[in-house]
DNA sequence: AAGTTAACATGATTTTAATCACTTTTCTTA
DNA sequence: TAAGAAAAGTGATTAAAATCATGTTAACTT
């Protein structure tokens, strides 16, 4: 599935490090990092990892997104979060000890590093700012998995999908955001019709605008009003 | 609120230490943390702490069962956890530096011992064993909740309460479940009427008795097999 | 123990969103 | 660039669960 290998990715130039955990490692541990990571590219739709199978690294995100989801019973997916540029994707799993729940696919072409199970933890131990981060970030998304939790239990599909729409635009900036329509609506939690139907309403209202499959907010205010609270 | 302050309860023989995090804490620590906690007796219904409240400290509980919510829309609840005996509550925000985004108040009467900011942090500080049993803790949560959030999305609310039931006897153990069907509902995450008529399914169905408000589960087998997967 | 309140329960109705069946558009790749 | 496949979109129908209205039982309170 990997197109290529390379080494030639800096850790200590990574155009992501600014937003990521690694920017608290000072320059011996970023060289050090740079030595036993190993990076790869990926085409759209790769698995970084799969459910069910023991975690031996974390991944860490130089270009390009990847959906993190579960499946539930008929095997339709659950977009649990979409991660980007100078995210640290698969240490839940690691830190608690279990298999995945999770799987990660690459939804664009990426550039990834991967960092072992030895290394992640040798930084863990070391570098206490680092494990701070880490702890912190666990406690961060902890809560906003309540919030989801509630959202799901009883806001309508029409506000979650304003809500939805709100945390993609967090996340492609000023891109457009460039989802399928199946993604989108496994990331909201609806069947696939519905979301279409919804997305027609929201250009109707002028509130979005489509480019064929990508979607361009326009009134963000609408939405966060749409949204409930 | 608080009926009445005790120093009475000892953390090194609590009876619910063997279940807690406390459990890798040294006998000095636990001296230590004897001298430093307070512990209050709480009736039912009261508050250990309201979302939107900045973290002092976390609460770790002796006796009783606590609901951990938060509140949606129209202020309807949704219930995230039941914390029972042994576990510490309300430490996601305290880690986080952010202000609580639920709530917690007792169902039953409770006995809880409070344990200061600066207390936590020195014993994570200087224990690593409880340091990481707090970091397994959080990845254990963040996983059941991504789990939570695809059931929540997915699962039809015949197979949510299903689910819910089961999570509750483990719990609850050999008691009986006592919830009030409101909370119950708001645990599933559904509206009261509807839950009251399949909670009657189920026991026409002879897989839970019921004794007033209290629910006792005869068919976990059926539980399983209903909650899919 | 009687009265009051809150929790529990049921029936009828409406609303929301899923499902099914099918068409059209867009992307791939041979 | 034409053919095939995949994704996007539409319409009709069904199903699930919320809501509204009201009745009943249980649990406090004085």
């Amino acid at each position: 599935m990997l197109i290529k290998t390379y080494k030639n990715i800096s850790c200590s130039n990574c155009q992501s490090k600014s937003h990521s955990l690694i920017e608290n490692l000072n320059s011996e541990e970023l060289n050090n990092l740079e030595q036993n990571r190993g990076c790869s590219f990926y085409k759209k739709s790769d698995y970084l990892f799969l459910e069910g199978s023991y975690p031996r690294g974390v991944y860490c995100l130089n270009h390009g997104k990847v959906k993190v989801f579960t499946r539930g019973n008929e095997g339709k997916e659950q977009i649990i979060h979409i991660a980007k540029p100078g995210e640290i994707i698969g240490f839940r799993a690691m830190l608690s000890g279990d298999p995945y729940l999770v799987s990660a696919e690459t939804i664009e072409e990426c550039a990834v590093c991967f960092i072992s199970k030895d290394e992640f933890f040798k930084m863990m131990d070391s570098n206490s700012e680092f494990r701070n981060d880490i702890i912190k970030g666990l406690s961060k998304e902890l809560g906003e998995r309540a919030v989801s939790i509630t959202d799901m239990a009883q806001k309508s599909v029409r506000e979650r999908l304003a809500v939805g729409l709100l945390q993609l635009k967090e996340i492609y900036g000023t891109e457009p955001i460039n989802l399928s329509r199946e993604d989108l609506a496994n990331f909201v939690g609806t069947a696939t019709e519905t979301l279409i139907r919804l997305l027609k309403e929201f250009k109707n209202e002028g509130i979005i605008e489509t480019q064929t499959r990508k979607v361009i907010i326009l009134k963000s205010d609408k939405l966060h009003q749409l949204a409930g609270k």
